[in-house]
DNA sequence: CAGTGGTCTAGACCACTAA
DNA sequence: TAGTGGTCTAGACCACTGC
């Protein structure tokens, strides 16, 4: 029953009939004209909204939803190089212009399976890594929540924080005077759990964009591990293969 | 009060109190223990499924998530070779061993916002693309709904499909008789909307792994735009990018 | 202030699963 | 068959928004 409902609703956006932007009716009148109880209208709602066909505004009313903008990232496979949106840049390893990032955890002793698989990459012991957490954001708005570990003979004293929130991550590349090389990156997608959900302010279980890897420094070793959890609605990466045989320079 | 107690019980969970594969109590015993409706406990489990912590099972109970195993897919960013999972093979355009692809739609006239970006990619204008839609399984279940857009002209008689469903795709480079080469691969994360989450088999909203992207045939042109999304939870894509000054041979 | 969505209750019936 | 989760109802109170 919600879910014809819903079907129907989403069949009216689809025909343009109702058309981005547009308010819905209210749950209670929703009710009314297919003669269901409210909380059945809500059911419909919350699938519509899950689906991203509609945003729902507190005591406001419910819209259909217009396509959202995205933060795309594009990448060079074989220089690396990077750039964020249309302004050509290259990306550190923490945080670009108009972006803030707060690091809102240190780690000394990590655990968990997680965790564990980082110390694998990085070929180390589980005692002998440290782990930060942090949160990005862009135009106040949450946008990525990234995890950083790293042996604890890189991080060194001038890498460790002093509190455990408000340090702004200092870049990695930067400590060492080098930059670095990204090995691999991984892209998956998870629903958000508990905790991401309440850091980056979305619904549990909206869907994330997982960027994790392995980036070394000159001497090719494994010194960084990264797992960034981003709003999937809001971001993109691009992987660039330029052509070997390709007539332009490389 | 919904979202304490799914607090609390994911709080028992990461303490290891409950163990994955646990059954919870019923939502009668935690509406009794708790002192809440059961329609709050619903909320509060709802809020743990779609947070992927535990597993609903329809008429037996609800139980604490096992970690999923996940389909990886390797691509060497140099040479463009692919590896799924531990079997190393090629994979090409279309489906691997393993995975049964079927095609449920042919459009010749495709319309919509997404079309038209195919379109512009595949610098076509739109009644002069064609677009196929699959859906791939693996072991019986939904894994992959794949679009793919190419031009009329490629597409030729040998390509259309006679029927509408049941045809298995034919792999684009086989009929050019010559590798494709992945121009740009884009990934991003969408959650379900109500058609995918039918298709698949999944929950509307749930996280779904989106992968784009152009690939040329040997003259350089755009030929195949290639849109799959993918069940988040069972799938990543691994990107290897190996050093230039590497010593090992490219 | 009126109207919206957010939450909670008590109670009911159902479909499904496993013993 | 007993117990589970899935759905729906009718009614209530609340917090929030915009006028």
């Amino acid at each position: 029953m919600y879910f014809e409902l819903a079907r129907e609703l989403q069949a009216r956006m689809d025909s343009g009939q109702l058309e981005p932007g547009v308010r819905l009716p209210s749950e209670s009148e929703l009710a009314a004209e297919f003669g269901v109880n409210r909380l059945t209208v809500r059911q419909a709602m919350a699938e519509l909204d899950r689906a991203g066909s509609v945003e729902i505004r507190r005591g406001v009313g419910t819209f259909v939803r217009t396509p959202v903008v995205r933060t795309t990232i594009r990448v060079d496979a074989a220089t690396q190089q990077s750039t964020v949106g249309a302004r050509a840049m290259v990306l550190p390893v923490s945080g670009w212009p108009g972006a803030v990032e707060e690091v809102f955890a240190v780690l000394d002793a990590p655990g968990g399976v997680v965790d564990r698989r980082a110390c694998d990459h990085l070929h180390c012991r589980v005692g002998d890594v440290m782990r930060i957490d942090s949160l990005t954001s862009l135009e106040g708005q949450g946008w990525s929540v990234n995890s950083y570990w790293l042996p604890k003979a890189v991080a060194s004293p001038e890498f460790r924080p002093i509190g455990s929130t408000g340090n702004v991550v200092v870049s990695v590349s930067e400590l060492l005077g080098a930059p670095l090389w990204a090995d691999w990156r991984e892209f998956s997608a998870i629903g958000a759990d508990l905790a991401d959900a309440e850091q980056l302010g979305v619904a549990t279980g909206s869907a994330l964009l997982v960027r994790e890897g392995i980036s070394s420094g000159p001497d090719a070793r494994p010194t960084l591990y990264t797992r960034r959890r981003i709003r999937g609605e809001s971001a993109s990466f691009v992987l660039e293969f330029p052509r070997p045989d390709s007539p332009e320079p490389r």
